[in-house]
Formats: structure tokens, sequence, C-alpha cells
DNA sequence: ACAAATTGGAGAGCACTGCTCTTGACGTCG
DNA sequence: CGACGTCAAGAGCAGTGCTCTCCAATTTGT
């Protein structure tokens, strides 16, 4: 990888990285807004240089974006445990613990789209990494199959052939309602809608992710 | 109400609202920037002028937000059903159908905060009516008790007195988690992060409502 | 009814934003 | 070595939130 040829390639990389390490911590500490000029200014470069490496602020925010889907992606994808029921709780905690540790890339990700809106293509297949775990442990939990709805149904088919395992339509359907499911609460603890209510909320996810593991059907 | 006494005093509350209509009417079309000079631009005033009005861009959009969580808690709080069951299901297709009608606004309240992040009081009170309309199904269905951990059954307890009814803590939690759960499906259909798996997600959320009723216990 | 006090609106201005264009310097390659 | 491609900088445009001052209108107190 380094061995990008010219020295030109290399400190280019190099920039193009160091730009981006700049705006995830103004994005960290200054909140959502992320200002190029900001970033430049930290950087100790002109305002106008920057749109050498990022066309336009919104592709820089992609950029951001792509990165966090890895990121998260690789730390659930990267959480283990000894049964299939371990590993569904592990792989949920991965998930929290990266939320509550990254909560503006989290925010970046899964908050409301906040300019004009583009999911350009490249965002899906990082972000289908995370849902793509839970089908994984799902299969090799071996999940039972239960009553669906016919459209539901259908929509289960076609989207196994992008599976890693043969999930019967009824456990998959389950496995998407729970990934909704542990989306919706984390969600719900970083932006701040259940103060006053299961906060902390520690004990309450821990509850929560085992009665998902259970309405899964990964054996106790 | 009209009983505004002095002629400004009318004059203010309408303008008041005539901001307030405009400003959700260039959310729903320009998307979430909101912008109090185009705003005033649109009502024919110098931008200055609104600020007799509102103090800053966020008092307004405290304002939209508060709006927003009342206008949702009315059209949930107007659904209704001849059995829990029913009650339930409508209930949530209230909820799902606000939010479609309402992009913009939804994503106001429920998308990441997105300035600096401040959640005035003012609007917990009304954030709290959604919520409360499930307890009060799931308490009418005589929701069923469940085992909860013990700390997770405190907190639960600790809520009670705000509650419209006893519900016991094991089906207070479940409550508490098919609400999370509502609210990460719509979230995640209006954020387009389904497109591709459950899309339309009609069905899939029919079913989920289901699925979730069975799970708190509401008799089918 | 008249003067005093309060209020709403307009305009200029500050500091900031994303973005474009031009200019000049540097590195790379034929 | 010369030509080309790349990069950084600066000025500038249009937009933003917000503040301040000034003036007209309305409400209020006497």
């Amino acid at each position: 990888m380094n061995a990008g040829r010219t020295a030109r390639d290399r400190a280019r990389a190099e920039l193009t990285q160091e730009i981006k390490d700049e705006a995830r911590r103004q994005l960290a500490t200054d909140g959502a807004q992320l200002s190029l000029r900001a970033v430049a200014r930290s950087l100790g470069m002109a305002s106008s240089a920057i749109y050498r490496y990022f066309p336009s602020r919104d592709d820089l925010l992609t950029a951001l974006i792509i990165d966090a889907y890895s990121s998260l992606g690789a730390a659930v994808e990267a959480s283990t445990g000894d049964s299939p029921r371990a590993q569904w709780r592990s792989a949920c905690h991965a998930v929290r613990n990266w939320a509550l540790d990254h909560r503006h890339e989290y925010a970046l990700i899964y908050g409301s789209p906040v300019p004009g809106y583009r999911a350009p293509q490249d965002t899906v297949a990082p972000a289908a990494r995370v849902p793509l775990v839970f089908v994984g442990v799902a299969g090799a939990a071996g999940a039972p199959d239960s009553d669906v709805p016919p459209v539901v149904h259908a929509q289960a088919d076609a989207l196994r052939p992008a599976l890693p395992n043969d999930l019967p339509a009824g456990a998959l359907a389950r496995v998407l309602l729970a990934w909704t499911q542990l989306f919706g609460m984390i969600s719900f603890e970083l932006f701040g809608q259940l103060v006053g209510s299961a906060d902390p909320a520690d004990e309450f996810f821990a509850y929560a992710v085992d009665q998902m593991a259970d309405f899964v059907g990964i054996a106790r």
C-alpha cells in the first residue's frame, strides 16, 4: 500500500488522511457542523487547498461516513463469543460501545441525513457489514423459521442471495427486526430520548439484547 | 384565546404563527437547513425583525420541535381501535403515518440533534405523550409481568408515578422495548437504511407491529 | 387628550460559511 | 532542460446568524 509511486502520491494520500483525521477531531469536539475552513485553518493551509482533495464538503462527509461504517463494521466483526448466544451478545455490545465511543460518527451514519441527502452507492456495502454479522450469528445458532406474511417472505427470499447463509424467511425477518430494535435503542440512548426513563441504560440494554436473542431463537 | 387584549398582541401572536408556518414549509421543501433570512425574505420582512419573535435560530427550532411533538402526540392519541390489540396496531400505524407525512419534522425530533444540542425542559412533556399512549394500551390489555433484571425493575418502579396506570415492571420494560423498536423501524425506513431489504416497508411494518404486540402480551 | 414609555421593523455591519477563479511556485516526466 | 501537471494561496461572491442603531407606530399613564 505504501508503494504509492511518486513522492507526490504519497504526500497526497497522507494529506487526504490528515484532513479526514482533523475533520473527525472537529466532529468529536464541535459537534455536527463541520467547517472546511476550520479544518484548513487547523491544518495551516488555505481553505481553497482542501478542494484539491475533496471536491465539496459533502464529499468529505461521505468519506467520513464510509470510514465510520467500516470502523463500526470492523469492531462488530471482531467481537467474539463461545456460543452463538455469547456471540450475539458480544456483537450487540460491540455496536453500542462503538456508538458510545464515537457518538458524532454514529450520528453521522445513523442520524437524520443532514444535507440534501444522497446515499452514494459506495456506502451500502460497508453499511451492510453489521447486519450481516447478525445474520451470520443467527445462522450459526440455527435460528428457527416462523410465520411471516407473504410479501415479507418474498422480500426475504429476494434478499437471500446477498446473505452468507440460508436463513429461513421467518428467522431473517426476526433478525432484521432485532437489528432495527438495536439501532432504535442505541439512538434513543445517544440522542437523549430516554433520559428519565431507562437511564443509565446499561442494564436495560443488556436486558433488551437477551430478549432479542430469545425472540430470534438463539438458544440460551 | 383571541382575547389577546391589544391589537398589538394579536398581531404578534399571528406573526409568530406565520413565522413558524413558513419555517415548517421551508423545512418540508428545502430540507433540514432552515434559514432565518430565507423565512424573513419569504414573509417580506427584514431578517432582523425575526429576532423580535425568536431570540435565536435555535429557539425557532425548539418551537418547531415542541409543535411537532404535540402534533404527533395528538395524532397518536386520536387513534382508536375496538380491542386493545386493535388500539395497539392503530397507534403504531398512527406514528408511522405521521412520520411519513411529516418526514422533516420527524427528523427534527427523532433524528440526531443537529446543533450543540440542548433539550429544553419544555420538550419532555410533549415528547412523552406518544410512549404514554402505548403504556395505556398495554395497561388496558392487561399486559402480563415478566422477569427483568433488578436494576431495570427499579427504574420501572421509579417511572411508575408518571404513568397512567400500574403496569408491572416486566410489562413496562417490554413496552419501552417495543417503543424503541417502533422508532428504530420508522427511522430506518425514513432515513433510507433499509432500502434494498424490506422496501417497501408497509408489510414488514405491519408484521413487526404484530410481533411486538405478541411480545408485550396484548391478546390477539 | 397629550406626553411618555414600550414595541416592531428596517438597515447597516460583523464574522463566519461553502465555493470559484486566478496567479504563481513546485515537482515530475519526456 | 523544458514542458506539463499539480498544488497552495489569495481574492472574491453569495449566503448565513446575529447585533446594533435608528425611526415609526402603538400602547400606556396622567
